[in-house]
Parts: C-alpha cells; sequence; structure tokens
DNA sequence: CTTATATTTAGATGTTTGGCTAAATATGCA
DNA sequence: TGCATATTTAGCCAAACATCTAAATATAAG
C-alpha cells in the first residue's frame, strides 16, 4: 500500500491518474497535457504500474494505459480507515 | 495541497496522524509507538506542521501535538474529487 | 545556580527522486 | 529491406529525503 501513496505524493501522477480517469489513453495522448519529456513520463508510468494503479496495454506501437479504479479506492478507503472518518468522506 | 500529500506519503508520518487522531499527544509519548529516534521525529513533525495537518502547544519543556481534522478531511475530500469518486468513498 | 528533562537544531551520510539527452527496441508500412 | 513512429531503457545530475549523533535551547525543580 504505501508504493500508492508513494505514486500519489507526486503531481504529476495524479494528473495522469486523473486523466485516465475518463478514459484509457495511449502513452503519447497523455504527454500532450504534459511539458516534460516522454521518458520522464514513461518513468512516471512505471512508478504507477509499479503500484499497480495502472497497466499498459500494447497493440503494435502504442500502449494503452488503463487506471485500476478499484486499487485507487481501495487507497482511500485505507486512509480514511486510517484517520477513523467513519462516515466516509463526501 | 501537495505539501499535504507528500507529508501522506511517508509511513511514520501516516502514523503520527493516525495517533493524534485519537487524541492530543506530546512528543515524548509519540516517540514510544516508533523505533527512529527523537531528531528523526522531530523532523516528521516539522513537515507535518508545514503542511499544517498538526500544530505544536508548547506548555514548560513538553510540547503537546493536536491533529488538524478538517485539513486532512479537505485533503482526502480534494483527492475524491479530483478522481471523481462522486459518492465519496466509505 | 546547578542539574535533569523535553525537544529541537546542526551537520553529516546514504538513498531516492524527478528531470534531462541519447540510444535502444519494437512495430508498421512502403 | 529500409524508414518512420511510439515508447522505453540507460546513464547522468542536482535536489530532496530519512536517518543518525552530537550539541544547543528552554524550562522546571531542588
Amino acid at each position: 500500500m504505501n508504493l500508492v501513496y508513494k505514486a500519489l505524493s507526486d503531481p504529476t501522477r495524479r494528473k495522469i491518474l486523473a486523466l485516465l480517469r475518463g478514459r484509457a489513453m495511449t502513452a503519447g495522448e497523455i504527454a500532450k497535457h504534459f511539458e516534460v519529456t516522454k521518458p520522464t513520463l514513461s518513468r512516471h508510468f512505471a512508478v504507477l504500474r509499479e503500484a499497480d494503479l495502472i497497466h499498459g496495454d500494447k497493440r503494435g506501437t502504442v500502449i494503452t494505459y488503463h487506471l485500476h479504479v478499484t486499487v485507487l479506492e481501495e487507497a482511500l478507503s485505507s486512509l480514511i480507515d486510517l484517520f477513523q472518518m467513519k462516515g466516509g468522506v463526501k
């Protein structure tokens, strides 16, 4: 679980996840939303993959990334538990 | 807000916050729950203070730390918004 | 005034992180 | 086969991080 929280601590990665929440996107599509280089983004994808927050689906030369919604939900849920916000957070 | 997420990314700091959720505690009391040295914990307190997640109340030689519940709640709430988990998380 | 206690500050060290450029890999297409 | 495209890997660097020990600070208590 720590990998997930570490992954969430970077603003670029949070934005990637937010984009993927809308729909799955290719690495190139995602890149258009950022100013950092593609290798840098590729590293962020790797961090998110290691945290099991996304997975990439390779088709030809293109990799489409998908968000693992339940992993994200469970991570937030765990935080809410940890901090005893028992009604949940609206 | 980024400071808050960075602060939450360390397990020691998450545990400190969880302890303070139960009740306010002095630096020394908190230290009993960890194996790291007091200077190390003091650094963690500073990070949490900079994120406005806690504040310390000095009385004599003792500093009692208090959790800022609403700051924590708002941070989680923002995450939930960002990821469009519109029902909230239970 | 001296000593004991609680906590922080200073300074050092090793590791991790986020960024870059250049090169490698894999695939599709003429 | 040869070229263009999409993406990652390799290698580097500077800044940030988590930790430690030793020293400083502040206060209380005899």
